[in-house]
DNA sequence: TGTACATCAGTGAACGCGCGTTCACTGATGTAC
DNA sequence: TGTACATCAGTGAACGCGCGTTCACTGATGTAC
């Protein structure tokens, strides 16, 4: 905190040297990922190093173990798919067009799936065996919803997102049920009533529900208008949460 | 076709070699199945034969490779959910109550995914690398779905499920997609127009995405009341599909 | 019923390969005075 | 500016282990006559 620089020539000795390790961290990633794509979960290092023409010990003064680089591949890709959603919102110049920011924000994330399978399947696929994620994905997990939970408080405090207006009702919801569908609602800063929230989680869970049976597979000799089926679903959601027409 | 059986002792020698066969094939399913719960998709031909006490090379007269036994795993779980579902079905005697029997299905199938958590994720988790599906795996795998195509058509057939009744209105439809939900409504024996056909799918896509995000841990430390939070979504699809209540 | 032959399950050795991780080390680069 | 020391990246050998698949084989069981 103090002395953090005492003269300019450190800086820049030292910033270099943090510069070529943080791309030397990055080459690692992105060999991973590549390795991802072919081979799935079951990272090899040994392979990782080879293709980057370095001795396999080398990868040790980057990461602890295999596990810490997993973990750093599944936080970047959270925080990928998340910022993907975010940005597809931003874009989005009319705010309180909340159906035009829910599709945005879906296609965003379904454009980021299609681009990187590996990684897409990486967080929404099979638990990898022996993986225990840390508490340090949580956070970037989090960006997915993040951005849902910013248009309905949008809608909501702005009424464009009225309580009438959120027509479909629910069956309904067990009290320990609905204690924990507020706290969710509060976590996230949402400012939904249960209602709302239990259905825009209901929208996300299709939303993702969708990509997953479009990446994995399960729409083969079925469906080949894929982007179509998903624009057509990400706006039937957009009406069963409540969300006004754009 | 002919000549099945010619004398009663041929019988009993030939069908028991094919049972003490068959047995050992379902001991090495078994050990395998048991390994996907440690192990993952990855399966170790010599892990399993070790635990079976048999040399490794001995799995080579049951399957032609590692391979093969993953094809009959997928398959069997395919078969498994989805005789769950059926079996749930059947037993709704109310043959009209389409809520109910929705339900029942949607149960039936998260209990099986429950109790056999890694031949769940084997069919509905990542893609194993380098491993595709062949051609077998297709019709056990709609098993799953034709379930609900039933429930549809006995709605339909019986007047119970009217076009007025199923309210919610969906987008409108490009022809090509349009074209694809009619051919999967008729291969599945639906008898439901396309709006019914594709607000099925949706839900069912929903539910299986609510299974995967149980199944997966994207439920830890948000929802603790898993039971009540999975039967709110069904419930909630069951009314987006248009079902009337029991 | 008895004999010759065919089928089949399982063995054990081998081929050729992979892996994560540790450890003592070299040599370059950066830091402090 | 120059020297002594510390930091750090990367090496290369080793440990101890895993794997799928092939192949020639033994021996038991079943079949045909």
């Amino acid at each position: 905190m103090c002395a953090i620089i005492s003269s300019v020539e450190k800086r820049t000795a030292a910033s270099i040297r943090a510069r070529v390790r943080a791309e030397m961290i990055d080459e690692i990633k992105e060999a991973a990922r590549r390795q991802l794509a072919t081979e799935g979960a079951n990272l090899s290092l040994r392979a990782i190093a080879r293709e980057l023409g370095v001795v396999s010990s080398a990868l040790y003064r980057y990461f602890a173990n295999r596990d810490q680089l997993l973990t750093a591949l599944i936080i970047d890709a959270y925080n990928a798919i998340g910022a993907a959603g975010e940005s597809a919102d931003a874009a989005v110049t009319e705010r309180l067009d909340l159906t035009g920011r829910w599709m945005a924000v879906a296609r965003g994330w379904r454009d980021w799936a299609l681009a990187h399978p590996a990684e897409y399947a990486l967080i929404h696929g099979s638990p990898v065996p022996g993986y225990a994620a840390p508490a340090d994905t949580v956070a970037p997990a989090n960006r997915r919803v993040l951005v849902v939970a910013a248009i309905l408080r949008d809608g909501v405090q702005s009424g464009v997102l009225t309580r009438a207006r959120t027509a479909p009702e629910l069956p309904p919801i067990p009290a320990p049920l609905n204690a924990e569908l507020k706290a969710v609602s509060a976590g996230l800063g949402a400012d939904a009533d249960t209602g709302l929230t239990a259905r825009a989680m209901i929208a996300v869970i299709e939303v993702f529900g969708a990509l997953n049976f479009e990446m994995f597979g399960q729409l083969n000799n079925t469906i080949d208008e894929r982007g179509a089926w998903f624009d057509l679903q990400a706006r039937a959601m957009a009406s069963f949460i409540g969300l006004p027409e754009g």
